[in-house]
DNA sequence: TATGAATGAGAGTTCATTCAT
DNA sequence: AATGAATGAACTCTCATTCAT
């Protein structure tokens, strides 16, 4: 039933549709900005425009708002990814290429890049939503590339290299991207000028070089 | 650095000049074990062995300490390792191989480690300690890189890439390692069968390769 | 209170004039169950099948709606004793030995015993209803045993004490027992093995031997 | 180290001796008046004269300040009453007497007496709380009469009953005087004229007589 | 110089109550 | 008459910071 567009918004009252995504929203925002612990659910009920009890109506604690921020945004898009991936027309290496740029622009140039950076800084303080956020995303993503690198060297296309650590060939520039994105001021040579698509081009291109079969 | 024999040893009394330094070391170990936040400034007192007052005569907040932590412990080992590079006997790809695990040995696998995530995750609470460390550590790494890679292309063992971003392709391995290593219950697939010197040389291995000239 | 065939059930839409007494059936439940403080209006109208609000069209605060429990069910049952009590056929030993079985039957082990216990609690936080409770309740049940004992006394059944404190000798074990009952897991020694009959077996027997006239 | 008459009182700064007392004193205090759950922390603070921070200094929870009230009032005499019994020089009879009054003078006259009523009340709902009660206070009460009862029954003092139910006997007067206390405007018949002791006299003597062997 | 008792602003969470529909 | 989304005050507990000694 969406509102046709003459019908004004409704000030106050019935929003129970609208709520939880515009709390999901304005959490994304404050948690990628502030990170978990800093962001007060105060903070975040305000900028979705509702008190704070409201907030509880929707997710029964901050823990549990978090969770559904990355379900939201990140693991409830892993059936998505992997339709795409089993459909893929194409080699190993196009694959992995087309990860990467897929990735960069569904994640890594959208705010929900803020993500992995925040789990990076506290789970060490949050073992309970580390826990979820290696199951609910870290692993799939890693399982993704398994399956590319296993098909890959089944079919020739890449050398034979221990499957588990070569995940993490493919994984490091994405995690340096993320990284780096997120804290700018830190790790870029040059903030101003600095080109994602090259840097992902570069990194793509070198990777599969690397992973190609080797004269003996 | 011991006391030079002309300093008498205080017999009694405290070693007045020594508590800065002491309440420095208490500090980096918890902020790089728990983060900055959730690290209780009375904590560190009693790491130091001093009351939570005696912190506060010598740091006047919380931020100020952490401040200073940062500038203490990230110091010129670059002039050595400057040195090291500039008379190394060896070829580039053997340089960057030996740059690998020097790094591991001297700061991955060491508290010091612990000092890069830190920076990541508060980089954007601590602009002003932020610069300093781009300026102080990240910039100086990454020229120790380019000067290798300047060199490798010159001579034609290494392809002609884009220099700055060619960098990116060298320190990633490291980053990821680094943050793998403080946060290893999120990222690493298996963690209780983790051996890091597979990872550089698998990393080192893969790279080499890529940067290698290439055919037509 | 069937409803009388000339008014007839509502076929469709609610039977409102019902709501309040479900309401107060759900209330006396949860009351007794979890006491004043502890029992959320909301699980009240959910057991009553209504929502939040219309909870509160009928008793304007919870206050309100716990003094109409109160009130409610603190009937008039004295009628039927004092009838019952006034045409006993046996002495007064027999009687007092058959109340305290009686009231075991009809209050004590029900969850109207629950009321007592609710009412010791919060009779601080509710003076009126406390008052009301005491002239409804206590003061009508002591009378009757008021009653038994001058009965007993003018007889020579039972030996001359005070009237009024020897009232309390035949109250306690019911209140203690009342009490018992509702905070188990505090009082009674052995919780998973406590006989009520025993209980009050040798109670009444305790207390008629101590009632009986005494030699010189 | 009593403060001499003349010491001013130290308006602020070291307390730190004094600290625990007031606190305990103070929360006694509210605690018998308000409940458990409606007693404020911060209440207690206020009465004691410092601030909530203050209090959580000196007892890490709500939970334990109540523990610690139960503890200094009640559990910490045990042992006392514990040596009064085994060096009373007189018969059970006596000796349950002696408890009566004894009992009445330490606990049921004073404000102490308001815990009875208090855990009755709030049992259910801090099962924790409950269950230390029944451990540091009932169950060693209850020891203490077992004690007395299984002594004269064996003197051939008491007749011979089932010693289990038979501690409910005694305890029941204190129960009910306990609780009339602490509900006077509930439970008592004439509340401006009524003498605990002449209560407790009734009770005892009542009470002893029943516990007398008898004829066959 | 050093102490540590004391503070008090906030944090997440609960729930009786309100009110537009 | 009935709803249930929304509120906001109140609760326990934490911890960086202060200050009398």
């Amino acid at each position: 039933m969406p509102e046709s567009p003459s019908s004004p918004p409704a000030k106050r009252g019935r929003r129970k549709e609208a709520r939880p995504g515009e709390l999901l929203e304005a959490a994304l925002d404050l948690f990628v900005e502030k990170g978990y612990a800093a962001t007060r659910v105060e903070e975040v009920a305000a900028r979705a425009g509702v008190s704070k009890g409201t907030l509880f109506l929707y997710f029964p604690s901050k823990e549990e708002l978090f969770k559904a921020v990355v379900r939201e945004n990140i693991s409830g898009r892993f059936s998505e990814w992997q339709e795409t991936l089993t459909h893929f027309a194409g080699n190993c290496s196009e694959m992995i290429e087309y990860a990467f740029f897929a990735w960069w622009e569904r994640i890594g140039s959208t705010k929900v890049n803020g993500l992995g950076k925040l789990m990076v800084s506290e789970a060490n303080n949050f073992p309970e939503i580390a826990l979820f956020y290696r199951n609910e995303v870290v692993l799939p993503a890693q399982d993704l590339i398994r399956q590319i690198l296993k098909r890959g060297m089944a079919s020739g296309e890449f050398r034979d290299i221990d499957l588990e650590y070569a995940i993490y060939l493919v994984q490091a520039p994405l995690m340096q991207l993320d990284l780096m994105q997120s804290s700018k001021a830190i790790c870029i040579v040059n903030p101003d000028n600095f080109d994602p698509q090259k840097y992902l081009k570069m990194h793509a291109d070198n990777l599969l070089v690397g992973l190609r079969p080797r004269a003996a």
